[in-house]
DNA sequence: GCCGTTTTCGGCCCGACTGTTTTCAGTCG
């Protein structure tokens, strides 16, 4: 049990206990707890297990039995109670952006709404606009954000598909009936989120497979479609179904098949027929008739006289022919983490924690990227703590081997675009990721103007996160990409390759696009602790689909590069 | 529910922004 699985627990407590109208300061404790522990850089199973909980901010008593309790049982009573009074599923409505539990408590005691299509309901026959303080203004947001909770229903983010079909894999394993069995579909393929999770399997005995499957998953109630196996879900709802064949060879044909996507398999299909090659089912046979039994996919890439395409890049875009070799981005190519957090904002762990973790990664240097001033919830940097932490990481470079520590802030763009240090301040960092955070209601125009005056200052180097989007939460502000783009690169600045699997941002598709502009990237962790930094990695999957070698990559270069790259006046 | 240069209950309580109001409530980062 990790520190975000408990906090969780607390700020879902403070939910109910607001919803039943408990004590507001008991709420307020409750989901401060829940942040305390969300950014403690120890485990808080340790600090229980050395009876040091209550040397945390605002852990008192009371909440440090109910995390005991939580960690020992898996259960909280209080949060079990509060929800028996409660249909669950008004929990849910958080997802809704603007949504908050006033709201939610407001229309469920006045109407009864309790589900997501009741308030759907609700706002659409006028219901809602009876209630005090909901306008004509507020009901359109409120349908907006309803639409947008929709459609990302059935949803899941990189890392909880991840681990779900890491578990599946596993349990696979243990078949003695399963000669091999792999993970194939979006998730192989890095899509940025996944819907459904789809296996292979070699095995002759797939009734058997199955029946071990029926007796540990659910099946989906509703089957989809007409697949020729049953859709089986997850204990957390993520539905994964199964593809078999019973001969080796068939392997790589149904691989490729189940890997996808539509388009690539299409072209592929062309280029082996062009190659005299035909594929029927999982049969792959030569123009004598003989069965093509592939070793590996690079193999069969290599037949069509085509480039191995690692399967993230297997996507709706042109095959290229073999004269221009793949030159993607890896991960090892990466020498420097930049854009990561600590403990001076809102980060769990220290520099030096950041710092020796990235080392031990086998990076060379680290970005630490705090935020800037204006981020005030996140703790975000004055004037004199800047300077406080630039004397600490001064030290820590005396000390430190083998990683060099580089001082930089995530500085907010704010509303009009300026920076929310002075050129004084901005002056002594290395190197300035500038970010928006706030303000994200604004028309395409005003978002693109912000941002364009946010990339011409002189002291930015890259710009975070381009798109504002939060997967499954919220959208990306509009904005006029192309101007964007020519704004980068008239001025000199990097965009981010945000890599938190929340934000992956800016997306693959538009990096395509910014590559032949000539834009130059950086693809940062966006750590917030030191399990943050593996991140990366999906942030090299997005830079690879969008087709960018490591020359692309600002933080590929060494460290003197890096620095050298940007235009500080 | 937590905290205390208030030792035992009373105070705690971000700030900007929006949309609804006409002085405020809700949401967000």
């Amino acid at each position: 049990m990790d520190n975000i699985q408990i906090s969780r627990i607390l700020y879902e407590t403070a939910f109910w206990m607001e919803m039943a109208g408990e004590n507001a300061f008991a709420i307020r404790a409750h989901s401060r707890a829940g942040t305390t522990i969300k950014r403690c850089g120890r485990p808080v199973t340790t600090l229980l297990r050395e009876k040091k909980l209550q040397t945390l901010p605002g852990i008192g008593a009371g909440l440090a039995k109910s995390i005991e309790e939580y960690v020992t049982t898996g259960k909280l009573q209080q949060l079990e109670e509060l929800r028996s009074q409660f249909p669950r599923s008004l929990y849910g409505l958080l997802r809704i952006p603007d949504l908050g539990t006033k709201s939610i408590r407001l229309f469920y005691e006045t109407l009864g709404i309790a589900t997501l299509e009741s308030l759907k309901e609700n706002s659409l026959n006028g219901e809602l606009a009876k209630l005090r303080g909901f306008g004509k203004k507020k009901i359109e947001k409120l349908l907006a954000g309803i639409s947008f909770a929709e459609a990302q229903e059935g949803k899941f983010l990189l890392p909880r598909a991840e681990r779900a079909a890491e578990e599946i894999l596993t349990f696979l394993k243990t078949l003695p009936q399963l000669q091999k069995c792999a993970v194939t579909g979006d998730l192989r393929r890095y899509s940025v989120i996944v819907e459904e999770l789809h296996f292979i399997v070699l095995s002759s005995e797939a009734d058997t497979v199955l029946d071990a499957l029926k007796e540990k998953y659910e099946l989906q109630p509703v089957e989809k479609n007409e697949k020729a196996f049953p859709v089986f879900q997850t204990p957390e709802g993520i539905p994964f179904h199964l593809s078999f064949v019973d001969e080796a060879s068939h392997w790589i044909p149904l691989m490729l098949a189940s890997t996808g996507c539509a388009e690539h398999l299409a072209q592929l299909k062309t280029l082996c027929k062009d190659n005299g090659i035909s594929w029927e089912g999982h049969v792959l046979t030569d123009s004598a008739g003989k069965t093509l039994n592939f070793e590996t996919e690079e193999a069969f890439y290599e037949a069509l006289s085509q480039p191995a395409y690692p399967p993230e890049v297997r996507e709706k875009i042109q095959l290229i022919s073999s004269d221009r070799p793949l030159d993607l981005v890896e991960s090892s190519d990466i020498r420097g983490l930049v854009h990561c957090h600590s403990t001076w904002s809102d980060g769990a762990h220290s520099v030096e924690e950041m710092a020796l973790a990235s080392s031990e990664l086998g990076y060379e240097y680290m970005l630490i990227t705090d935020h800037s001033r204006s981020s005030v919830v996140a703790n975000g940097l004055s004037e004199e703590t800047i300077i406080e932490q630039h004397q600490e990481i001064d030290r820590l470079n005396v000390k430190l081997n083998g990683i060099r520590v580089l001082k930089g802030i995530e500085a907010d763009i704010l509303r009009d675009g300026s920076l929310d240090y002075g050129d004084d301040i901005l002056k002594t960092f290395d190197w300035v990721i500038a970010s928006v955070h706030n303000g994200l209601d604004m028309t395409e125009k005003e978002a693109t103007d912000r941002l364009i005056r946010a990339i011409e200052h002189p002291y930015t180097a890259a710009l975070g996160h381009p798109s504002g989007r939060q997967l499954l939460l919220r959208p990306a502000y509009d904005f006029d990409l192309e101007k964007i783009l020519d704004a980068a690169v008239a001025n000199q600045v990097a965009l981010e390759i945000n890599a938190s699997p929340r934000r992956l941002d800016l997306d693959w598709r538009y990096i395509r696009l910014a590559a032949e502009k000539g834009v130059q990237f950086i693809i940062s962790p966006d750590a917030h602790r030191i399990a943050g930094l593996q991140n990366v990695r999906f942030g090299v999957a997005m830079a690879r689909k969008g087709g960018l070698s490591s020359c692309q990559i600002l933080n590929s270069r060494s460290e003197k590069e890096f620095l050298q790259w940007q235009k500080k006046p």
